[in-house]
DNA sequence: CCAAGAATGTAGCAAAAGCTACATTGATTG
DNA sequence: CAATCAATGTAGCTTTTGCTACATTCTTGG
């Protein structure tokens, strides 16, 4: 059932070797199950949504900074062109997250707001977490970005509990 | 110079408006900086190291684990189809990270056997801080597939200090 | 008021990573 | 040894997010 060589060497899988024969059906096959067991959902939705984070909460800063979200502005804010920000705006607002009319600026609708609101709290916890353990603030800062994205909500609690019991 | 409206009402950013007068060249801007500066080097290559270090830590851990990786047990292992696996298997071979032949399982190079052994080792120490933390192990497993590669050495190195010093 | 220049928008390209559908290869089994 | 079928590979599509180059609009300074 299964092939293939090593240095010439012909070896199997996990020493399961699943008798094909006894089910006629060929069966979910026991694999050797990859330790760590991707249950990412890493399809292309993933990084959209991660995208969404970064850009409302990149809007919602630029709001409460200046009283507007301009696409250049956010574009030097997220390091990308102004191309791209248009682009991106274009999907958030068929998404619902933001409104935009040509030549205006952004803003959030309420579920981008929302959105941008616990994007923002999970990134300040990350980066206050960070910090209590010794990580230098820019870094952590720059860390956060990067992970707000990847914690759980189990995680985040733990960050939290760890920051209230004097981290 | 700057335009906008906010509910019809027209502002302006952050008390800045330089002055374009005194200066013959608009000079660099005062723009409202950014809060989360954004350093991020958020082009596609990034995506792409990510990746690759997805792929060299479970072509590794495939191999220690059954003497060989298959593009098969690959795309089990990533959560992805087979021809995903062969495509960005072909891209990390064009980046010697890889070597495979037709019909043959995957093997790493030594630079590919050392950024696994480097991913591996963050990817490890991020699973068992978190644990640490009081995260269940599954969810703290689950996240560290996603953290470790936002985290900057430093972070690392706090991480591995509060796990020494008796998390 | 109008010209300059910043801001915004459009067109078109590339790369990466996902997919389905189909073709080919090769190891196992009867 | 030949047929079967898993594993591998190819073709071709999609979406997202980058980019440069160029076009359009709007604000503002003179």
């Amino acid at each position: 059932m299964k092939h293939g060589f090593v240095k010439g060497r012909r070896v199997w899988h996990g020493g399961a070797m699943v008798s094909r024969k006894s089910s006629p059906r060929p069966a979910p096959r026991a694999t050797a199950a990859p330790s760590s067991a991707a249950i990412q959902k890493r399809t292309r939705q993933q990084h959209a949504q991660e995208r969404a984070e970064d850009y409302v909460e990149a809007i919602a800063d630029l709001i409460a900074g200046s009283g507007e979200a301009r696409a250049t502005d956010l574009a030097k804010s997220l390091g990308v062109t102004h191309v791209t920000v248009i682009r991106t705006v274009q999907r958030l607002q068929r998404e619902g997250l933001v409104t935009t009319q040509p030549y205006r600026s952004i803003f959030l609708t309420p579920s981008g707001r929302k959105l941008a609101a616990e994007a923002k709290a999970r990134h300040e916890t990350v980066a206050e977490f960070l910090e209590s353990l010794g990580v230098p603030q820019a870094t952590a800062r720059a860390d956060a970005e990067g992970i707000e994205h990847h914690v759980s909500p189990a995680t985040i609690a733990a960050f939290r509990r760890f920051l209230a019991t004097g981290g």
